[in-house]
DNA sequence: ATAGGGTTAG
């Protein structure tokens, strides 16, 4: 391990209130150093940015040349921020580290965390005595390329060097675990914080953990915890309230946390715009618009403007709900009010045009938001091939993927899963094959979702056996397999009149201790109803209801289907009965089927009044114009 | 304003 070297370097770091313990470690070990503690980790001195480029060469790091040399060098490439700080390097008396942490402040803004790391590194290798915030940068910025396990090992030295960490350190590896998906190991240490007594957690520290859980799903815990700080004496403040609050909305419990805001304003802890722009989220995704519009009257009341983030929230609600006209004149209101349209504004109307398919509309706002200088990132440009596979455009997807590179932007997995899916769609399979070939040359690893696109264009082009074959290939190689892709194979092999290869894969799944889903049910049935095995299907309702899966209003369409093809009218009228009777109605294919029905049958007042009354609304709506 | 916590798009 390197990291003898690695403390000698920290030794020399000036922590503000700890008195520097002067021991035997100090004296042992400071003489033969001459890399730097995060050199000595593996890092590459000049590195891209974001990209953590670990040294592949480690005898670049022994050939150490003269330090004026390797700056002169490469003075030529460096940013302002980096020649900043090489003049501060070079200045006398040197500057104070606080000028030094302020401009490390700035870098990690810009989100360059490899910058603010090559530079620390330069500054330990030129035997500048660092602080502990400025450590706390280096973890942080190593939480956020995640690379926790290096942010711990910074940590341990500072430990190791018999200096006492600070709460905000501790806060900083809570954040670097909770970054990192680690939300368990991150109440581990918490919990360890407390217990230990290792230190008083402080607001951040309340609040850092409640993201954590929150985010790993479990607001409840996060209630509770709220009940504990309380308890032991922190009293909350408006950034862990909004923090659940935020949660509850992601969950669609509104009125959970509507409940919570009237509770934080009770206790005097006002709500700020984020608060609000969590609860706008909220409401939209529950097409409660009109409590939604309230908040921004509330908003108005408290004397909080609204940003970006709340235009931005309403407009891409209204876009998803087709509403693209509103979302442009929203657009407009917040041009008007000075609020600048960013990115994500214009990305969202984008997916609103795409989601009608007009295509030539989603086009213009791409151009629009070019002529303004916004520039569209990886996502803009996922949602536009999106939109051109759907209308099938295959040609038009491809030219804006090779549209990506040209912008010095790079595919994601995502691009290429949407391409693969077009590619599918228009039956271009060995196309599809190929990229599939390519991307991982990339290298990029497919996802579940690439997978599950891969095994659906398969069995939709007809070539079922391959996907079956596919997926177990893909399982050797140690791929374990998810509900979603079963799914897709008990969907496709029905599809193909193979039902018995479904009613395998069911099993598998099941003994698997995979538990089906809804839509896992619903392919199952349909593939029972295709069979005309109307009573299989029947049972298998119940089954799932057993089993607490809630039938959808897909599970009555499709046995609706299964009956108006395989059975007597009569039994199509008791099953729309039925289908009344729980509230379902009926969608665009069942609907486009009874419209075909025997016409003397469609005379019955009895049928024609629950058609009318089943149809849903929105049958009128754009979505199905095909069927009007 | 020397670090560490909360909000939007595919």
């Amino acid at each position: 391990m390197p990291m003898r070297g690695g403390c000698a370097a920290l030794l020399r770091m000036r922590l503000p209130s700890t008195p520097t313990r002067k021991g035997t470690l100090l004296s042992s070990s400071s003489s033969s150093i001459n890399t730097s503690f995060l050199l000595s980790l593996g890092l590459h001195n000049s590195m891209d940015n974001n990209q953590l480029s670990l040294n592949s060469n480690p005898k670049s790091l022994s050939t150490t040349p003269a330090k004026s040399d390797r700056i002169i060098k490469s003075i030529d490439n460096l940013d302002d921020d980096e020649f900043s700080f090489h003049q501060m390097i070079h200045k006398k008396p040197l500057p104070l580290l606080s000028e030094f942490n302020r401009l490390l402040g700035v870098i990690v803004k810009k989100k360059r965390y490899s910058t603010a790391i090559s530079l620390i590194n330069q500054m330990l290798f030129l035997r500048i005595s660092v602080d502990a915030y400025m450590m706390n940068i280096a973890i942080n910025c190593f939480s956020h390329l995640r690379r926790i396990d290096l942010g711990f090992a910074v940590f341990g030295c500072i430990v190791k060097c018999g200096h006492e960490p600070l709460v905000s350190t501790y806060n900083t590896l809570l954040k670097g675990l909770v970054l990192s998906d680690k939300a368990f190991e991150a109440e581990h240490l918490f919990k360890k914080l407390i217990k230990e007594k290792i230190c008083e957690p402080n607001e951040v520290t309340y609040g850092t953990i409640m993201n954590g859980i929150c985010k790993a799903g479990n607001t409840k815990i996060a209630i509770e915890l709220l009940r504990f700080m309380e308890k032991r004496g922190c009293k909350p403040n408006k950034e862990i309230y909004t923090t659940i609050i935020d949660s509850f909305c992601k969950e669609k419990k509104v009125d959970d946390a509507l409940k919570l805001l009237t509770q934080m304003i009770d206790k005097r802890v006002s709500p700020n715009v984020i608060t609000y722009n969590s609860l706008i989220y909220g409401l939209c995704s529950v097409n409660r618009w009109e409590e939604a519009k309230e908040m921004i009257i509330e908003m108005d009341k408290r004397k909080i403007n609204p940003d970006v983030f709340t235009f931005n929230t309403f407009i891409d609600a209204f876009c998803k709900e087709g509403m693209v006209e509103d979302a442009e004149s929203v657009l407009h209101v917040m041009i008007e009010r000075g609020e600048k349209p960013d990115v994500v504004t214009y990305s969202s109307l984008i997916d609103g045009y795409c989601l009608r398919g007009e295509m030539k509309k989603a086009m213009g706002v791409f151009n629009t938001m070019i002529d303004k200088k916004i520039k569209p990132n990886i996502i803009t440009f996922n949602t536009l091939i999106n939109g051109h596979c759907k209308r099938s455009n295959i040609d038009e997807a491809m030219r804006v993927f090779k549209e990506i590179t040209h912008r010095n932007l790079e595919p994601t997995v995502s691009t290429y899963s949407t391409i693969l899916y077009g590619l599918f769609k228009v039956g271009r399979c060995e196309d599809a094959l190929k990229l599939f070939e390519d991307m991982q040359f990339i290298p990029l690893t497919p996802n579940f979702i690439t997978y599950s696109v891969l095994l659906d264009g398969l069995c939709k082009n007809n070539r079922v056996n391959e996907a079956l074959s596919f997926f177990r290939d893909i399982m050797k190689k140690g791929v374990n397999p998810n509900v979603a892709l079963y799914t897709v194979l008990i969907d496709g092999s029905c599809k193909n009149g193979k039902l018995d290869v479904a009613l395998d894969l069911f099993s598998e799944l099941c003994s698997k201790g995979l538990q089906p889903n809804i839509v896992t049910y619903n392919a199952m049935n349909n593939g029972f109803c295709i069979e005309g095995m109307i009573e299989e299907a029947k049972e298998l309702v119940i089954k799932m209801e057993k089993n607490g899966v809630v039938p959808n209003s897909s599970t009555y369409n499709i046995l609706l289907q299964g009956i108006v093809k395989w059975r007597k009218p009569k039994d199509v009228l008791l099953h729309l009965k039925e289908m009344d009777a729980k509230g379902f109605s009926f969608d665009a294919s069942s609907f486009y089927l009874l419209l075909h029905m025997n016409p003397t049958k469609k005379q019955d007042s009895n049928f024609a009044e629950l058609i009318r009354k089943l149809a849903p609304q929105d049958i009128l709506k754009y979505k199905f114009r095909l069927v009007k």
